[in-house]
DNA sequence: CATAACCACTTGTGCGGACGAGTTGGCGGA
DNA sequence: TCCGCCAACTCGTCCGCACAAGTGGTTATG
């Protein structure tokens, strides 16, 4: 099945303007090209581009200014924009070789606890290694309760093309709402340290899922290796 | 003579609309009168109630299902805020005991580097140990450069009663604008390893503290030991 | 009775056109 | 030279329309 996945025009003109900033063609201080010049050059018409505009100038990409033009702010920076590890973790793709390990097991502690259900519960495991260049850069591993995986993919060892969240969604219509994260360094388990390779210290990751509703659907745990992971975060003091 | 300034229909369509929920006249879960019936209620056109309801749905006031309707979801809340290491380190106030070292030394390499300073220029180091019960639960260094600690007392060895934020802001009216943090796991030095009395992976800080133009105040480096910290976080999913 | 087709609704996206208003630069007149 | 006006550009808003796509209930059909 090749879901075809055409996003939106408007968000396809968003995506191009983003690459030219950050290629550099679009430098800082820029004007951009006014909307009827790309409405030309797009061939879309002027609601199209124009609402592709706005909503980079309320993320912060660009500034409008009423009878000047259109200028590069830059990539939007704000605490809104912090790396979130766990989010990528579920919206990426896997790939064969990244995959470790799907099985059915029963909830270790710690998960059973995040997932509210009880110790040694039969849950859905999926366990993957991530790669930067030749060096394993992080393993992730996801635990979902048997009810959310039912009549999905996710116990299915072939690699998930779309993402966990993807799939979810497409496949029983399930909403991410929103995540939560706890973060913490500790030593790798004996299994992270073979498959990163080193029994440095990692981040550790412990994040659920939730439904708009509250409820979880489900948790994951990341080990990020200390050495290859930074995560940033600006805020303000007010 | 005042011009009579109107604010465009959209904005006044929206402000109708968080009016009727913030008076409770539409309550969460209730679905919004529809599109449709909304243009023939405000007599305007489509486009323009559809641009209300998409920003109100940008910000978080309502929801929109397509093939459903829209529904309020209620008065948007900012996030939820996230425990700040660095920001209780240059808030909270010192005592004798928790002082470990104040010195003048020159700037370590990665010091240096977040303090846009040559490595070896000598600035202010403040060292101290805070304890949770009779456990010490974390090490914080704060490096100042020379400028900034002029005239404080941030190069005395005397605690600090009232936290450095303060301190700053009282003696020579320095005001905190923003913090960037980075964060990541490490092994803990030797020196804190002794203070801390466990070799365990910590959670290391890294926190650069700027002024409104941007400026660097000062860094500091936290140590957290990871079995005795958690770093909570919640964030919406788009 | 189960199921499929259909219909009436919803939102999502897109177009072309229109007019308003702010900015800029050039051109001509004082 | 200096100043005011105007044309040509910019973005801001608004309209009516069209069609796609998702949802839920009703109705016809096996």
């Amino acid at each position: 099945m090749s879901m075809d996945f055409a996003p939106p025009k408007y968000a396809q003109v968003m995506r191009t303007i983003q690459d030219r900033i950050e290629s550099g063609e679009y430098a800082p201080g820029d004007m951009l090209p006014s909307e009827t010049q790309l409405v030309r050059e797009l061939g879309m018409g002027r609601t199209t581009v124009v609402r592709a505009l706005q909503t980079l100038a309320m993320q912060g990409w660009i500034e409008r200014e009423h009878g000047r033009g259109s200028f590069v702010k830059g990539r939007p920076d704000s605490g809104a924009d912090r790396v979130r590890p766990s989010l990528s973790t579920a919206e990426q793709g896997e790939s064969a070789d990244s995959l470790v390990e799907v099985a059915h097991v029963p909830a270790p502690r710690h998960v059973a606890r995040l997932l509210s259900v009880a110790e040694r519960t039969p849950v859905v495991m999926r366990k993957r290694v991530t790669r930067q260049g030749d060096v394993a850069s992080a393993v992730e591993t996801v635990w979902v309760p048997l009810e959310i995986a039912v009549g999905t993919d996710l116990d299915k060892p072939e690699p998930l093309r779309n993402g966990i969240r993807r799939h979810l969604q497409a496949v029983k219509h399930l909403r991410f709402d929103h995540i939560t994260e706890r973060l913490s360094a500790r030593k790798p388990t004996r299994e992270e340290a073979e498959l990163l390779g080193s029994s440095n210290p990692v981040l550790g990751v412990l994040a659920t899922v939730h439904d708009p509703a509250g409820a979880v659907l489900l948790a994951m745990s990341l080990a990020l290796p200390g050495g290859l992971h930074e995560l940033e975060d600006v805020f303000k003091v007010s």
